[in-house]
DNA sequence: CGATCAATTGACTTAGCTCAAAGCATGTGG
DNA sequence: CCACATGCTTTGAGCTAAGTCAATTGATCG
């Protein structure tokens, strides 16, 4: 909980009203692979304090583990919101502290705040043209422009890296990259080893990547030399 | 000016916010093709009053008219963010005017009064939420399923008809609709044609259309009986 | 150490792209 | 008012990237 008043916005939002936030959430524990207990009756806002997890719809046909809408990690604040045809669901990668909030009992208290509000909805459509850009792309590129973008948007996500070179591990399986990028896992396969040949990606066990030129995988997935707007954090 | 304060949310915010919001906005008429002049130095809220316009990336090399992020009609706000790589343009489509803020000074004015600006927190969670879906199903739907999602959305949009059949008048072209679905326009034409012949679509002259089965469409482009989350405004 | 499930690799199929040509609207000038 | 010119749209014929199906390899955990 200490971790979320450290994570609203800095200079913004009294004492006062971060007290009263923290009185209306909850925090939860979930274990590698469990799912946030979906609530059909309210939107809700979560906080990752620690680990990481997917964003996903529920199963349908043609994606039986269900489409992955993006990925969060510690740090990031993400709304769950209802839905008329059933929840998303948050499912945990790793092992996961969260810290989740009635979206509106949030909102009442961030109302007396202007300024707090006003930050969540700066967050808000910075996210949303984030989404619309990666949208925009999503239509156009290829399966290695995704796959290069996608290492790009995790080296920066989970080794805070935007250049040079760096090494990680991917908390999601090939399956959600896949799910992730409208692709199946056997092409997420190929692209990595045409990747790894090219000398770009190496790879070790089922999680370990090292990206020796990040910048060219930037280059690659037709980002134009922009370091803004590249996260995905919600 | 007027048609403004009427979009503002019904039942919140004052009348003096209004008159002070109206203080900052300028109107402004776009004719057919004309394109709202960029502003590097801040982004901007932008009120479609009438008319019909599309928001588009620069022009890339494999996308000479400019990748189309979204449509937008009459009564839709929408925010225009600078890039740091170049701004997105606003193009009419048929003749516009618009009210042009900007979003700096709309965020303060709206500041002081938080119905305001937890409306339009509300509506940006909303529209974050529906450009996540629409991404999500973009990765993983075929030619005919965009095609069939596109027209069941403007047929909403632009004829506000959610079942049964319908007629209306298509303001972009071909290729703005491809650009926007990522797909070419050969494969747009030739999508719409199995549609024609399908006895769900028909076609008079370039832009009119005219849906004789929305459900039947919309089941098509896989939508789960979803009425809520479907429109792209905003 | 072995069972199990994830990841890789291969062979084949197909949806959508590219290149190319022909048809139509729409608007303009005679 | 009609003819024509221009540019959108449609249609056609390959081609290629990515999906599907299937088999193998490899990693992880009890």
């Amino acid at each position: 909980m200490e971790a979320f008043r450290d994570a609203l916005p800095p200079g913004t939002g009294d004492a006062l009203t971060a007290d009263r936030l923290c009185a209306i959430g909850f925090c939860l524990h979930l274990a590698k692979g469990e799912e946030l207990a979906p609530d059909p009756r309210e939107d809700r806002l979560v906080y990752i304090a620690e680990g990481s997890a997917k964003l996903a719809a529920q199963p349908v046909a043609d994606a039986p583990s269900g489409q992955v809408l993006a990925f969060h990690f510690g740090g990031d604040m993400i709304s769950v919101l209802r839905q008329s045809d059933g929840d998303f669901r948050l499912v945990a990668l790793s092992d996961c502290d969260l810290v989740v909030f009635p979206a509106d009992r949030f909102l009442d208290i961030a109302q007396s705040d202007p300024a707090v509000l006003r930050s969540v909805l700066a967050r808000s459509l910075q996210a949303l043209h984030r989404s619309r850009t990666r949208m925009m792309q999503m239509g156009h590129k290829s399966a290695q422009q995704r796959i290069a973008d996608f290492l790009v948007s995790m080296a920066e996500r989970l080794a805070n890296c935007t250049s040079g070179a760096c090494a990680f591990a991917l908390p999601m399986s090939r399956r959600d990259i896949g799910d992730s990028l409208g692709l199946t896992i056997e092409t997420v396969s190929r692209q990595l080893t045409e990747l790894r040949e090219a000398g770009l990606v190496e790879t070790e066990g089922r999680s370990k990547v090292c990206l020796s030129d990040v910048d060219a995988l930037a280059r690659l997935a037709g980002r134009q030399h922009s370091q803004a707007g590249a996260t995905s954090k919600n």
